[in-house]
DNA sequence: ATCAAATAGATTTTCGAAAATCCGTTGACA
DNA sequence: TGTCAACGGATTTTCGAAAATCTATTTGAT
């Protein structure tokens, strides 16, 4: 559903699209924020048609709330849907891992174990900024949680649980300078990749579930509020 | 999702989303068929901003396919595809029927009776056009649906259902013709209610796939491949 | 002073024309 | 005859201005 297409960049709506979609999820565009088409229109260098376009796409996805006649803003946040969205990611991502290990091959086992391994080697935070997370670790953590589903055989579910996943990312996004429970992240995935690859669905399930409960866990301990403007207005610059 | 949100038909771009969707739902418009903006323009009386922001929803909402530079067109159709979403569908209506058994108080348990109810009351068939299928029928057969997972208090889940409800309704209609398997509706709903409302989840799940199976198999029997245009060209008038 | 209607500025929504792109066809040339 | 570039009509994409709508404020009447 996100994944950069490349076929994607040749029309201005497609660039739009995407840039609009990462300043979203990575919160460079607050929650709630409004998003003016004026503004837009400079900020991406594009007129009235590719800007609305995107918006109404994302809004399908549901990154974006449109108010008739009043205009677009930036979906809100809260705890409810934090607990909703992840909870239902939860459970989609253990459908799509269960026939994963029901029908993947060996294929699928290595490309597993080598997400892994790339993971593993990547460090979680800059060292520069300790309280950034460092973007290569993003995206192969998603590349890997990707890998672990890829081979369920369904493109409805893959689609819906890629949808589930950023809107999961922006409130990982969101709190991302909170610096609460330590974690062993290595340790986690290594367990999830290690169930997942004997075949062992029960106890991949449990983990799988463990390790997005924790991450809710981390995100609602966070204070991320504090900084959401509240419904109707932007942040002040 | 596709619920006719009376907020929504106050600018022109809400009214072509609803007509676009419920003209593809009911394939009007048919699997394949391009959507050409000066076409669309004459059928709707809209410019084409508002024609292709409606597209741009419906793509993301999967019922649309934009090639870039080359246009919109109608989702295809594929028995891959029917049996994909028919099958997650599945899965997630009784995720959430699951939760609704839960935690659904009395006046959900009342709601589902009096849409059974509702639904038994209605004639499948209109009685002059036997083929075709009763407008009012599919309303309340949505709402019963509908009403059976009302209660899981998941709104991420409830609207993951009802994109998926929409696209294999699709599907329906497409094989509204094919008099096939004879199939007694109403009993079906009726054990379906039953256990739901005896809290039985078991039997209620049962239930549930073994009935969305049939209307699988219903549509697969059909033939309706037959009038669907080819990749490539629209049906000639 | 209070309330409703009128006004004005800001913003969204819509339109139709201009620019860019695609695709089938023509025609030049080997 | 076969290949390829260039042309032209059809279509999509993009633009910016005009129309419609919203919101806050002022005006005017009671």
């Amino acid at each position: 559903m996100s994944q950069v297409n490349p076929a994607s960049i040749v029309t201005l709506n497609g660039k739009v699209l995407e840039t609009l979609r990462s300043d979203i999820l990575s919160c460079r565009l607050k929650p709630n924020e409004r998003l003016r088409t004026e503004t837009l229109r400079m900020m991406y260098g594009a007129g009235t048609s590719p800007i609305r376009e995107a918006l109404m796409r994302l809004a399908a996805e549901g990154l974006v709330v449109l108010e008739q006649n009043k205009g677009f803003r930036v979906a809100g946040v809260s705890h409810e849907q934090l607990e909703d969205i992840m909870r239902t990611r939860a459970e989609i991502e253990i459908l799509a891992l269960r026939r994963a290990i029901e029908i993947g091959g060996v294929d699928w086992e290595a490309s597993v174990l080598g997400a892994f391994h790339r993971l593993s080697r990547q460090p979680k935070s800059d060292s520069e900024r300790p309280e950034q997370i460092n973007e290569a670790w993003k995206r192969e953590h998603k590349a890997f949680h990707d890998a672990l589903v890829a081979a369920c055989q369904s493109p409805s579910l893959l689609s819906i649980r890629a949808g589930l996943f950023d809107q999961c990312d922006r409130y990982v996004a969101l709190s991302v300078t909170a610096k609460t429970l330590p974690r062993d992240d290595v340790a986690e995935h290594e367990e999830i990749m290690k169930a997942t690859i004997d075949r062992d669905a029960e106890k991949a399930e449990r983990l799988l579930r463990k390790h997005i409960e924790l991450t809710t866990e981390k995100v609602k301990l966070s204070n991320w509020f504090s900084d959401v403007p509240f419904e109707g207005e932007e942040l002040p610059l």
